[in-house]
DNA sequence: TTGTATGCGTTATCAA
DNA sequence: TTGATAACGCATACAA
């Protein structure tokens, strides 16, 4: 059947019995052909399995028709966080749905950058989405390369999309507050990250809103992780036993929380309200009791996407970030 | 600084004084070029920024210099379950050891497949790592692609690398011999993938080489999932109450049946003593106390890429394939 | 509507 | 050791 070679265009064309030009226009989709002619050379292409070869497009058009998607994060945290995986399945399928392809990279040092810095080029891709939550880590210049970060970057200038972090929270604290609890604790992500930023003056914001004063007391630090979800409220009860509900910038906290508070024998919500930030991690977790701010991340991924290719192919219309709502997703018992 | 379009070698070598392919031979670290003009060269590349057009070189020499792995499995269990986190991880490690870039596909159904197949040419790849773990879906043959499937395939004929899931299982069954059990019960794996029929086919070698029957009645059909853990427990302890201990097929099952045997007010492994297989899911659910088959997930992707360079460099070379041990990993109660 | 010719940036062949 | 030159497969401007 298929002799070793892959067929190439001038086959195509002289099985067809037209010019190499004319079959090109055919395989591209073109107007201008008869339908005849058409019928012919789509024979010819189905007849020698005929695959256009990519290289010799690029060569030709400059163009890649690959994006890559860099995430900041090491290989162990982006497949273990529900966040990522998340992000990465919206992305992944957004690309498939267009005729472009998706390259992944994960860049968790420093030491990765050259190699990258390689890649991040117009030869190899034509544009990049790039995931950093932390402030540390910064990419090498695209080289005018059109570039979509997800999550707000440290440039206020560039391309994002990201969710309504502070939004989310404050109506998470809203709530929070319509059910009658005055004495409200928080538990806040890394303040590196702008996400934990974003959040923690949701809070503040709402407290505001509400006219409760804004107590340092009833603030602890977090990083997002389990542990210091346990620590953090075991802080919090220490200094106000009072307190009559939690905010926790992110679900993996709420959930340690959750037990610190049950084994201090108090009732959740009865005792104290709380409420994360998340949903996938819930929802992973199974715990379908606790209120949390839920992500949109398969929209996330697919807005990505679509700034990403506005953005290859009108390069000089104005940069449009996109802020996506964060919806309160009530737990059984609120 | 840049002017906008990326060098090209013929820049290079006009900046250096010297002709293209004089520049093409240095780029390439060809040993027929002096020590003077090859500091030229490099010179102009560093002046430059000078980056390789991938395209024109492919293009050349038909090479891609890009290696695919397909998981033929949905994106949220590959992000969901450690086994799939671990291989990517170690072959994501092992290509970026090498000059080659890796690109990741996953099919979650057959409606993918045609935009595979276009993509599974020598044109875009130069080879092809698959990790099929059912039987039921088969890829389109890659027209003379080099390919190294992870987990033994159906083709006896092809080239892979497994776990020893048979011999891992017999140590596992062993140990528990070892420790005196006789009457052995198993949960098995999927029987439509050969890591479940082989793990169970190692059960089998066990009691044979321990002079044990072959009773039916402890072998229960399981699927990898928690809940087939929990209820293949428990129909084995309807049916044999007198049970001293069961080799689950994977870690996910023994984390269930552990919890089912518990309730039941069983002392693990004072009453029952309980093998499971893979180790990074027990690592994940961080119970030490389990036994369990580890798995050597880095060594499996290295291995992979490794097997794949050889087939890509010498093509008509016999094909090896490698199954690696898989080591008992003793739980602290053992 | 169609065919022909040119060049994208590179490597490989061949003379020098 | 080096420089010139010819493909690689394709899209496209131009001619017909």
């Amino acid at each position: 059947m298929t002799d070793g070679r892959q067929p190439t265009l001038e086959e195509v064309a002289r099985l067809a019995g037209v010019g190499r030009g004319t079959a090109s226009r055919v395989v591209n989709g073109s107007e201008h052909v008869s339908p005849h002619t058409r019928e012919a050379v789509e024979h010819a292409v189905r007849e020698l399995g005929y695959v256009p070869n990519q290289a010799a497009r690029s060569l030709k058009t400059r163009r890649t028709d690959t994006v890559s998607l860099v995430i900041a994060e090491d290989e162990e945290r982006v497949f273990a966080e529900p966040f990522f995986a998340g992000l990465v399945r919206g992305i992944s399928r957004a690309v498939d749905a267009t005729s472009r392809r998706l390259v992944l990279s994960m860049v968790p040092d420093e030491s990765h950058l050259e190699r990258l810095g390689q890649f991040l080029t117009p030869q190899h891709v034509d544009g990049v989405m790039v995931v950093s939550l932390h402030d540390a880590l910064s990419l090498p210049q695209g080289a005018g390369l059109p570039i979509v970060y997800v999550g707000r970057p440290r440039d206020p200038l560039a391309c994002f999309v990201d969710v309504d972090n502070r939004g989310g929270a404050r109506r998470a604290v809203d709530h929070i507050v319509e059910r009658g609890r005055r004495t409200i604790a928080c538990i806040t992500g890394p303040q590196d990250m702008a996400s934990g930023r974003d959040r923690l003056d949701g809070y503040r914001d709402a407290l505001e809103a509400a006219g409760l004063p804004y107590d340092e007391d009833l603030v602890e630090p977090g990083d997002f992780s389990d542990a210091s979800g346990v620590s953090g409220a075991a802080a919090l009860l220490e200094r106000r036993p009072d307190l009559d509900a939690v905010f926790a910038a992110n679900d993996v906290m709420a959930l340690g929380a959750l037990r610190e508070l049950s084994r201090q024998g108090l009732d959740v919500p009865g005792d104290v309200a709380l409420v994360g930030f998340d949903g996938s991690a819930a929802a992973a977790a199974s715990t379908p009791a606790l209120t949390t701010v839920r992500q949109p991340l398969g929209d996330l991924g697919a807005t990505a996407v679509d700034l990403l290719a506005r953005r290859i192919e009108h390069p000089d219309d104005e940069r449009t970030s996109v802020i996506l709502p964060a919806e309160l997703q009530l737990g059984e018992s609120s």
